[in-house]
DNA sequence: AGCACGCCGACT
DNA sequence: GTCGGCGTGCTC
């Protein structure tokens, strides 16, 4: 309906008069655009990042249309504040969010929120001030003074933070130095641009494989239109130099590429593969980016003088000027599905960004997610293959060690055959790598005395011990206390024990064993950033014999003396329901297993399982990939699990268990029928109670060609739940929390 | 997301 | 009697 407000608004539109009214987009969780009246002088264009008036305050957003909005009150619009001089939003960016909103059923504005997370980058460049040498020595001299003298330069001014950190010195140095009058003040461009990279660069020589590959890639490239290749090629085949080649065509031709990468594979060695290809480094977008550097990137991305971004997932929603592509590399990964806020698959979200853009996209892995192998097969996508291992190294073999005939004693957790694997591999000076996907010590504490387990107060899980910090900790909201010496119940003192095996533990168990080998645990929370890139470079360099390592260790890092890898426990995570529990063991099993021989010599993995004879086993030990997935492919379409039906999770959550409860049964009763979508729940979250809150979950089950969203907003939309609970909607869920 | 309003516990 | 805890609701 419209207002009579909208009519008046809209007659002007009839002759060249500016729009009077702009509908803003504000990066907050609301349902839509607000309107605002634009000032007669202001020029304002669809896309436009402008600050307007919001309750007692004002937020920045972006117009969205023009005397579009109706529906409110004349009365109440208030004037655009100012419009940034900043390139528009493209308007392929706000069909993007527009699209990401309505598919993940999240509000447009919080779309939003992920693309203008630099507020910042949006006003006029702040200038920084350099300093160059201009005055006479100062008449106190020390030896600080002198260093920084060293560096500063008499024609070219340095900033404060480079010099001090060239000289070695704090800050405060250079600032003395100005107050004396030695060195002085002039303004630097505010951000030093990214250097072009060379598509022509000398690269490094691709072999047969690699130059058919970078031929079909580069061949997508010069279509200039939609379409997705699948990379595929097994761990060390050169898949990163191959999908180079098609950033570097796109590059010349004047467009920009994005390579996603799972965040904890965004490496120095990657980055100097990078380098070495394109002769400087790629713009980088990631959580360790500092505020100044992703002001840089921001800005550099929008006016186009980025061609290359290097990045996580949230770099998806950096402003391109001119996208032409979009590489995903290891896109099995579940690090690209974001859990919290708009609840998004990153590789999908990239494939719907190149349709939408019309551009190349291209997904990379040894072992591609069912969904996307289910894409090739149909046709769907491009299978552009890698055969071989580059190089001289060969496929390592992979042995099962049946646990069963094979007990380790209690309390320690390595077989005598893969031990014996060990010495052997460590008399030949080989490295050895044992994989564990568990932090801490131990994941349960107990009272013998009275049988009494350590679980979070705010959350259904036990408190993993972490041993070298002497904390018991949640691993789910991170609460922790000390390790106490006596029993919280029964107060017996010395009688807690701790059950199971961390990497800490095993740590214990391989010092014990191997008291003269140098060994080294790899895990987020004891090695993280620099430490972390440190140590990965002492192990390449040979400096550890052991490596004891949790998830961390299984990317892309290259360890050339490492002739033995050990998963310690190879059996599927089973009980929490997940339907991917299968094919994830089996991608990172055989991204672990690939750590194995990857220089000069063969490689062994043993893989320590109590169900030696599971398909997944067996199909690892023959190398054979296409088996376990046909396997695997045969039972989710038996279920109608994806990829041959689609899946939504609603969680309800609040702090009080009736309330939500309550609020789930009303949910239920008001769930239309539906040929095509089934309502399985309400139920308890796999995990019921997290920080405090409790949780219950809805599934629903939908054929392929279903369309869920629209279920769920028929659904949803009538339905008015108590602010005091929260629903969460994901779309795809990839774990079922 | 802020920020104000509002209704119940420990202070001058 | 007030200060202030954060639960709830609104912002064109």
């Amino acid at each position: 309906m419209l207002q009579p407000g909208t009519l008046a608004r809209l007659a002007p539109m009839s002759s060249d008069s500016p729009p009077s009214v702009a509908e803003v987009l504000l990066p907050l969780a609301l349902a839509g655009a607000y309107s605002y009246s634009v000032p007669q002088d202001m020029a304002l264009r669809e896309g436009s990042y402008v600050r307007v008036p919001l309750g007692p305050r004002e937020a920045t957003g972006v117009v969205w249309g023009f005397n579009g909005g109706g529906g409110v009150d004349d009365a109440k619009l208030r004037d655009v504040s100012e419009v940034f001089e900043t390139p528009p939003m493209p308007e392929l960016q706000r069909r993007f969010i527009d699209w990401v909103a309505h598919y993940t059923m999240s509000p447009p504005g919080s779309v939003l929120r992920m693309c203008v997370r630099v507020p910042e980058a949006l006003g006029r460049e702040k200038g920084r001030t350099g300093y160059r040498r201009s005055g006479p020595e100062p008449e106190r001299m020390t030896p600080q003074r002198m260093r920084v003298l060293a560096e500063a330069h008499a024609e070219i001014a340095r900033s404060t933070a480079d010099l001090a950190e060239a000289a070695g010195v704090s800050g405060g140095v250079v600032k003395g130095l100005v107050e004396a009058g030695t060195l002085s003040a002039e303004p630097l461009p505010a951000f030093k641009p990214f250097r072009v990279p060379d598509p022509g660069a000398p690269s490094v020589r691709l072999s047969r494989s690699q130059e058919r590959a970078a031929k079909a890639l580069r061949g997508a490239v010069a279509a200039r239109n939609f379409s997705v290749s699948l990379l595929d090629g097994v761990t060390g085949s050169g898949k990163t130099e191959v999908y180079l080649e098609a950033v570097a065509a796109c590059v010349a031709s004047g467009r920009q590429a994005l390579v996603l990468l799972p965040e904890i594979a965004l490496t120095v060695q990657f980055l100097r593969r990078f380098e070495a290809r394109f002769g400087a480094p790629p713009a980088e977008w990631h959580s360790a980016v500092r505020p100044r550097e992703r002001e840089r990137v921001w800005r550099a991305v929008a006016r186009g003088s980025a061609l290359i971004v290097v990045g996580a997932r949230s770099a998806l929603f950096l402003p391109f000027a001119d996208l032409g592509l979009i590489v995903v590399d290891e896109e099995h990964e579940s690090a690209y599905k974001q859990e919290d806020g708009v609840a998004y698959h990153a590789r999908d979200m990239a494939v719907v960004y190149g349709s939408l853009g019309d551009f190349p996209v291209m997904l990379a892995s040894a072992t591609p997610a069912l969904e996307t192998m289910n894409n090739v097969q149909a046709g769907r996508y491009a299978h552009v293959t890698l055969a071989d291992r580059h190089g001289s190294a060969g496929l390592p073999e992979i042995r099962a060690v049946d646990m069963r005939k094979h007990p380790p004693a209690s309390g320690t957790w390595l077989s005598e055959p893969l031990a014996d694997a060990m010495t052997q591999t460590l008399g030949d000076g080989g490295q050895v790598l044992l994989y564990l996907n568990r932090r801490g010590y131990a994941p349960l504490t107990l009272c013998r005395a009275c049988g009494h387990r350590f679980a979070c107060p705010d959350c259904d899980a036990w408190l993993v011990e972490h041993r070298f910090r002497r904390q018991l900790t949640c691993h789910h909201c991170g609460y922790s206390l000390p390790v106490p010496k006596a029993c919280p119940q029964c107060e017996a003192e010395d009688k807690l024990v701790a059950c199971g095996p961390g990497v800490e533990r095993l740590a214990a168990e391989v010092a014990e064993r191997y008291p003269d080998a140098r060994a080294v645990i790899l895990s987020s929370d004891l090695t993280r950033g620099a430490t972390l890139r440190d140590l990965l470079r002492e192990i390449a360099e040979g400096e550890f014999d052991i490596i004891i390592g949790t998830q961390l260790v299984a990317k892309g890092h290259h360890f050339p003396d490492l002739t033995l890898v050990g998963v310690v426990d190879g059996d599927i995570g089973l009980g929490n329901g997940d339907l991917r529990a299968a094919e994830r063991t089996y991608q990172v099993l055989c991204q672990v297993a690939g750590r194995a021989g990857r220089g000069e010599k063969a490689g062994l993995a043993l893989i320590q399982t109590y169900q030696p004879e599971h398909a997944l086993i067996t199909a690892l030990a023959a190398h054979d990939r296409d088996g376990f997935y046909a396997h695997e492919m045969a039972a989710r379409e038996h279920a109608a699990l994806p990829p041959f039906g689609r899946l939504a999770g609603l969680v309800l959550s609040g702090a009080s268990q009736d309330g939500v409860e309550d609020a789930a049964r009303r949910l239920a009763r008001q769930a239309p029928r539906a040929e095509t979508v089934r309502v399985l729940g309400p139920a308890p979250a796999p995990i019921a109670f997290v920080r405090g809150r409790y949780r219950m979950r809805f599934l629903l089950k939908a054929t392929r060609s279903a369309d869920l969203q629209a279920y769920l907003r028929t659904w949803l939309e009538p339905h008015k739940l108590p602010s005091s609970v929260r629903l969460q909607i994901d779309i795809d869920p990839y774990s079922f929390m």
